[in-house]
DNA sequence: GGGCGATGTTAACGCTGGCTAACCCACTTC
DNA sequence: GAAGTGGGTTAGCCAGCGTTAACATCGCCC
């Protein structure tokens, strides 16, 4: 191994948590391309220089890395969502605030996203639910600020609006054709044109 | 078994294809449910009132009913999209026709629309790389129909947007808090939404 | 300077699960 | 009514893979 542990952070823990981060990120880009089924524990260790079994010094079990990615991205995801939300003016800004939120996370962590979307169900049935229960309230969080900006959205029809703008956004992973800058600025208006567009006639 | 096979179809082959479809539609619910790797044979054929091996009568292999689903499914939205643009008087009419199908057959097909965008790649590399190109060649023809509409659209933007406006539309299985027609309606105002602010400033 | 805890290594175990083998009907057909 | 064929059954093989065990090493600390 050429190269060591920089400088990550101080404190005796300070490369435990690099590496577990390090293996959590790596595992993220498998999961993303092959499936957390389709990825073994000797790739995982592989792609962080590691061989095998070593990733049980850091993790309970494979199925420990997914569940701590995911928890990690959906309360992530609220949590910003939340803050944004409410740091804004009025629920037109706050509305833009999410949208602009949103394509950034979508864009800044494909991976994670595409997990996320694919391989949620092979969690086991509590930490499922945990998930499922952050991201029940992100969509939440949009509901409420969807229905603050356009009063005549009823409650089914604006949860309907705020899945199907999520599902826009997080389409990004798989169209790499511009970039980053182009890429946020387009859904950027398609989110809000299709928002706009949600509750016309 | 108290149902046996109705009236399917005429002829000897009759109920061997009508078993397969059977087959084809039972593992698709459960590959979207479960995922790929997720569902064993005997649950597939247990879904089907049959139990494990016998399914070998009928395919190759488990990755070949994923691969003949798959490949079914993409060449008939290609086939379908195609078709609809052919019949269209003009641009505006195509695309408004394209999203209609697309609507249409997402509501109809949710779950091989999951599986389609979840287990692809737990194809083998040709069937994998077949169903690329029909699902390439569906994503040219929205291309096409939207530079037709907006001029000032160049090509990356259009392959962004087109995917964008797709992965609304393929979001639908998610939530189904809505009946078919009033989410068929929204869909369509929110993609068409998006598409008319996707070229804006 | 001798433990000791954190981190890796390789070997091996055990289960799951796809697939094959061998055998068994029913039903059609000459 | 014997033969063939399509579709099903159960038993079992074999590979892959997650996980554990047993053992090494290095750096810190009293």
């Amino acid at each position: 191994m050429t190269e060591e542990v920089a400088a990550t952070e101080p404190g005796p823990a300070g490369s435990a948590l690099s590496r577990r981060e390090q293996i959590l990120q790596a595992a993220a880009e498998l999961f993303a391309r092959y499936g957390f089924h389709g990825v073994g524990i000797d790739d995982i260790g592989g792609a962080v220089g590691v061989s095998g079994p070593a990733l049980y010094r850091h993790f309970r079990s494979k199925e420990a890395m997914l569940a701590e990615m995911l928890t990690e991205i959906s309360d992530k995801l609220l949590l910003g969502g939340h803050s944004r939300v409410d740091a804004a003016a009025g629920p037109d800004a706050a509305l833009e605030e999410l949208v602009r939120w949103h394509v950034e996370f979508a864009l800044t962590n494909p991976a994670l996203i595409t997990v996320h979307l694919r391989d949620l169900d092979s969690l086991s049935e509590p930490d499922q639910h945990r998930v499922r229960e952050s991201q029940r309230a992100y969509v939440e969080v949009w509901v409420r600020v969807l229905r603050a900006v356009r009063a005549d959205l009823d409650e089914h029809t604006a949860r309907a609006a705020a899945h199907a703008v999520i599902g826009l956004i997080n389409s990004t992973p798989y169209s790499t054709h511009l970039d980053t800058t182009a890429m946020s600025a387009l859904l950027h208006r398609m989110a809000l044109g299709a928002l706009s567009a949600g509750s016309g006639t």
